[in-house]
DNA sequence: ATGCATGAGTT
DNA sequence: ACTCATGCATA
């Protein structure tokens, strides 16, 4: 009995939320092809994103590491070329900068092959450089302003006034590194700053993501400021989520691509800007309908366990059998299977390969989904 | 910090 | 219908 859903989407209707929201609702990224994201990239759409802040999260102990990382049947990536949303229609469109960009590595990243170094999977059509020009966040150059300030918006920085520094974030020893042997924790401030020219390693957007994390801390920073910070200076918004999970490396490898060298500009500008407080504006909300949360019973997680264990990708049949015995919105069932197999393709934490097999599950030689 | 949800873009 | 990037809501 948890599920609250009864009435889903009983959305709309609401005179309030009448405004026109498909100027800019929510962008999330403005990015287009890789080409020109360079050129276009710097606007201010600002959406509605104007959740109260307020509220600091106690993490009482993280220690994020519990997948399974059961290879299996290694779904094949397809040559994706994201190009971004689209929207954005303000008038505010200040562009300028190089308009070259166009080398990356040829080499594929594939989401699996994390921290696995290029040990190919085993069967990998490898596409070509389909994905190496996704994937490349294309760094903007080098983020040293000594060239061109773009359009002289983040030449003041916009950051966030010190929120008191009262956060009281007791860093947690989570997030460990695991055996690379590198990088010491907290307290310490090295500052080697790699120029990311191409494509970040997985090892690199490590490393990276730590001393983010190190850093936004010391200044005082919670993630949802930075997140409003990076809409302030780039016009791409972020949520506190976007950002903790890139600290803990739990996005894609191409969206930390995406989003380090946005990251690596707030950095810098929060790391000079001490005591240059910029005014930040908060664009107000935009009530959006959503539906409620579904709580899921934790026996019931553990039947879609196994069945994903089963078969990761059910068929539409399939999951309408299973979320009727289970007693749930085929929906809901659907996209679960879909959330999960997001996670199993997050980043890998590095040197973690636990092939657990406590239950002795042959998992890897999965065959087809059957039985209906 | 995470689970469930939404949506644009693909396949 | 799926993938992917994101985020509201919640633990």
């Amino acid at each position: 009995m948890a599920t609250a859903a009864s009435n889903p989407y009983g959305l709309l209707g609401a005179g309030a939320l009448a405004h026109a929201e498909g100027a800019g609702m929510q962008q999330g990224s403005p990015f287009r092809s890789p080409q020109k994201l360079l050129q276009s990239e710097y606007l201010q759409g600002v959406p509605g994103n104007g959740h109260p802040l307020g509220h600091h999260w106690v993490t009482s102990l993280s220690d994020g590491a519990p997948w399974p990382a059961a290879l299996a049947g290694g779904p094949l990536e397809q040559p994706d070329v994201k190009p971004g949303r689209e929207d954005l229609q303000l008038g505010a469109i200040i562009h300028h900068r190089s308009p070259h960009v166009s080398h990356h590595s040829p080499h594929a990243n594939h989401p699996s092959a994390w921290g696995a170094s290029p040990a190919h999977s085993a069967s990998l059509a490898a596409p070509p450089a389909a994905a190496a020009a996704a994937a490349a966040g294309q760094p903007l150059s080098v983020y040293s302003q000594g060239g061109f300030a773009v359009g002289g918006m983040l030449e003041h920085g916009g950051l966030t006034p010190p929120p008191a520094a009262a956060a009281g974030q007791g860093l947690h020893p989570g997030l460990r590194g695991e055996a690379g042997g590198e990088h010491g924790e907290l307290g310490g401030h090295h500052c080697q700053d790699h120029s990311d020219e191409e494509t970040p390693t997985s090892d690199e957007l490590e490393q990276f993501a730590k001393q983010f994390k190190q850093r936004r801390i010391k200044l005082g920073f919670t993630q949802a400021d930075v997140g409003l910070a990076l809409g302030t200076l780039y016009g791409n918004v972020f949520s506190q989520t976007t950002i903790c999970r890139f600290e803990a490396l739990q996005l894609s490898f191409k969206n930390m691509c995406k989003l380090k060298p946005l990251l690596n500009k707030w950095l810098e500008e929060a790391d000079s800007s001490t005591g240059s407080p910029t005014s930040i504006d908060k664009i107000a909300a935009q009530g959006r309908k959503r539906k409620k949360r579904t709580s899921i019973e934790v026996s019931v997680k553990g039947v879609l366990e196994t069945h994903f264990l089963k078969c990761p990708k059910p068929a539409a049949q399939e999951i309408s059998s299973l979320a009727d015995s289970l007693q749930l919105e085929k929906e809901v069932v659907r996209v679960w299977f879909c959330n999960r197999r997001q996670k199993e393709k997050r980043m890998t934490p590095p040197g973690e390969q636990p092939q657990h097999d406590v239950y002795s599950h042959g998992v890897k030689t999965d065959t087809a989904c059957h039985d209906l």
